[in-house]
DNA sequence: CGTTAATTTTACCGGGCGGTCAAATCGAAG
DNA sequence: CTTCGATTTGACCGCCCGGTAAAATTAACG
């Protein structure tokens, strides 16, 4: 699939420059409304010259789409089992948050990938993203049914925390038609951090 | 704009045909995926004669995403001031889930628009919804600020419930991808109940 | 400097897509 | 049946886009 490890300075530059320049048109235009020739352009590159080094679009896409599933999945892989159950979710959504505080165009184009039907990625979604999402709901669930959280879905929870975070970034334009040039995230942040914790049940509550 | 009405038999069959199926189309392609001879095949009409009914593409999605404000902005609408707040709110939640259950393709036809930035949708955005949840948002205050309702910031109550509730229609297909063939309606339902249900403070607790 | 491989450019192709046009066909009313 | 406007079709255009071929240029190294 992927070019064998890039040898020399320039590969390394370039790659660098095209993925940099694809993620930005790929996120901004979807998958059919970026070109090729525009990717190039703002990379600094000829088209044939891009096509050198991705053997063609559908290979550009793939090879940003790797690199953005590992990006994605990191936070939910932090959630340990071992830790205490409150801070560990609260946590998760706290990093969340910051990855699409950080990274709106990753956001975008894995977006824009599932609203299509993932046609690329819905192997990863079905292998390897099920496995994660199972696991880390078993150990929500463990918590739940020994009383250290409150009574929750675990699948239902963790799609609440993709879909809260996730907005932030994919309907940026809609949030900020609403709040102006207010940054959302400092509120963004304050406020997930009351619905989860009210959500898992307060730990005044429970004494 | 848009024609004026309608008059024949076979102009109301025809554009009732085309709207369907660009819809259809649209939502599951994106504005550039989507192409006029497709839609037509859809519809059952030959390109020429699509154009006969719609100026131009741009125009014929024009034509759909006014149609689709008003169908997205209505639950929103229905929420009374004079009502009780726990309930209007849940109601809200509610209405907007059953929205996405029951209109996904409008649902991912809008996040399409927007998550390429609301290049038609935007004056919408900043006139008439800003003002919609502006007046809501202060109802929602004042529910707040009288102790009817435990303290909440009603704009990301708002986009919570806006992101929540879509969320089910436009991530579909990773939805299904972890729950398999499982129907997340009724679970979402429950669970959104409970998320916002302990957000806005117990009525329990209260007294 | 010379040689060889890596990189970049120029020119081009075939297909698809939005849109046009003029001719043909259809349908309703007298 | 005729007429006239509404509707439909087929043929076509120009542009853009993904991708290719081959020549030209540049970097690496002895």
């Amino acid at each position: 699939m992927t070019k064998s490890p890039p040898r020399t300075r320039i590969q390394v530059r370039n790659r660098a420059a095209i993925l940099e320049a694809a993620l930005e048109v790929f996120a901004a235009r979807g998958f059919r409304g970026a070109t090729l020739d525009r990717i190039a352009q703002a990379a600094g590159l000829s088209k044939p010259n891009l096509l050198y080094y991705f053997r063609s679009k559908e290979a550009l896409h793939l090879a940003i789409l790797e690199d953005l599933l590992e990006l994605w999945l990191a936070p939910l892989r932090e959630m340990d089992a071992e830790g205490e159950p409150r801070e560990q979710i609260l946590g998760y959504v706290r990093r969340k948050l910051e990855m699409s505080r950080d990274h709106p165009r990753e956001s975008r184009l894995f977006a824009n990938e599932i609203l299509q039907g993932a046609p690329r990625a819905r192997p990863v979604l079905e292998g390897e993203l099920k496995a994660l999402v199972d696991e880390k709901a078993a150990v929500i669930a463990a918590w739940s049914e020994s009383g250290r959280i409150g009574p929750v879905d675990p699948y239902h929870l963790i799609f609440s925390i993709w879909a809260l975070t996730q907005h932030y970034a994919d309907f940026e334009v809609q949030v900020r038609a609403i709040m102006g040039k207010t940054n959302p995230y400092p509120g963004a942040e304050a406020w997930l951090d009351h619905l989860f914790g009210a959500a898992l049940g307060s730990p005044h509550k429970s004494i």
